[in-house]
DNA sequence: TAACAAATGCACTTCCATTGCACTTACTAT
DNA sequence: ATAGTAAGTGCAATGGAAGTGCATTTGTTA
């Protein structure tokens, strides 16, 4: 079991306690949290900190930035091997209509889209809305 | 051929001087708009109408929305027989990374989505991103 | 043409994203 | 250990897009 220290530096981040704490906040969470989110958290700490730190986590492929349509950037955790630097990321996502949150299914890939002749497909950005399992039950 | 009058008036909009010169703009666009598009379009209107306009134009279906990733709400002309009203619109977008526009693919039909157990899918939002085949040839 | 409803214009507001700059903290090389 | 440098943080301010309240104008209908 890695430390958080240890995914910071493997990942060329220097180490500091808000960087951890706001680790810690995202691997806990299950769902994609916007930079309010975050500031809820962490009241105490500056809104611009949080920002440029979710904004690094991203650069250094930590989070990955969901756009799901409600107009709010997004974040959640990168998986182990994620390309979503590269390509964008090909697993879908889901948002509830009802609870309102958004969640990766890093399990359900996106199917292969076909595009018109002379059209160059370079990424997709999926969103699924509905009603997530928690709410439909 | 229709007058555009004939097309506010069967969707049971008032025609005034600004609507059917927003709407022949629309017509005329062959991708789809921001509001400051229009709003350059139109130096001397008001953001507030062209705004309302376009808040109009949405509810009666004739223009449907487009989140297209860029964080800026773009809207283009419903098809005959559009009902995006109803259920998400179920063709599928492109937006060209290289000149910056994004097109309705009416032919192009969004595939069936598969989620998760539980998980009930009331609609989908499919952008492809990539080159556009004016920028490719 | 009078009366009413809807459309327009102006002024504000809110919310999120982003930046400049000063200050503080963490790393690195002596 | 200490000084120097690079990076991180906090504060203040900006900008863009979206949305609202209200007074005025325009269109419709009786
Ligand atoms: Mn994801
Ligand atoms: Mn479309
Ligand atoms: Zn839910
Ligand atoms: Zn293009």
């Amino acid at each position: 079991m890695e430390t958080i220290e240890q995914v910071l530096e493997s990942k060329n981040i220097r180490v500091t306690a808000m960087r951890m704490l706001i680790y810690k906040f995202l691997v806990e969470k299950e769902v994609a949290v916007t930079l309010s989110d975050i500031e809820n958290a962490f009241v105490k700490a500056d809104r611009t900190t949080l920002y440029r730190t979710i904004k690094t986590f991203e650069e250094k492929v930590i989070v990955h930035q969901i756009d799901d349509g409600t107009g709010i950037t997004k974040y959640a955790l990168c998986e182990e091997g994620c390309n979503c630097d590269i390509k964008n990321d090909l697993h879908l996502h889901f948002h509830c209509n009802n609870c309102n949150e958004t969640i990766c299914l890093t399990e359900h890939k996106i199917p292969q889209i076909k595009v018109p002749d002379g059209f160059v497909s370079e990424n997709v950005n999926l969103v699924v809305k509905g009603i997530c399992d928690k709410c439909s039950g």
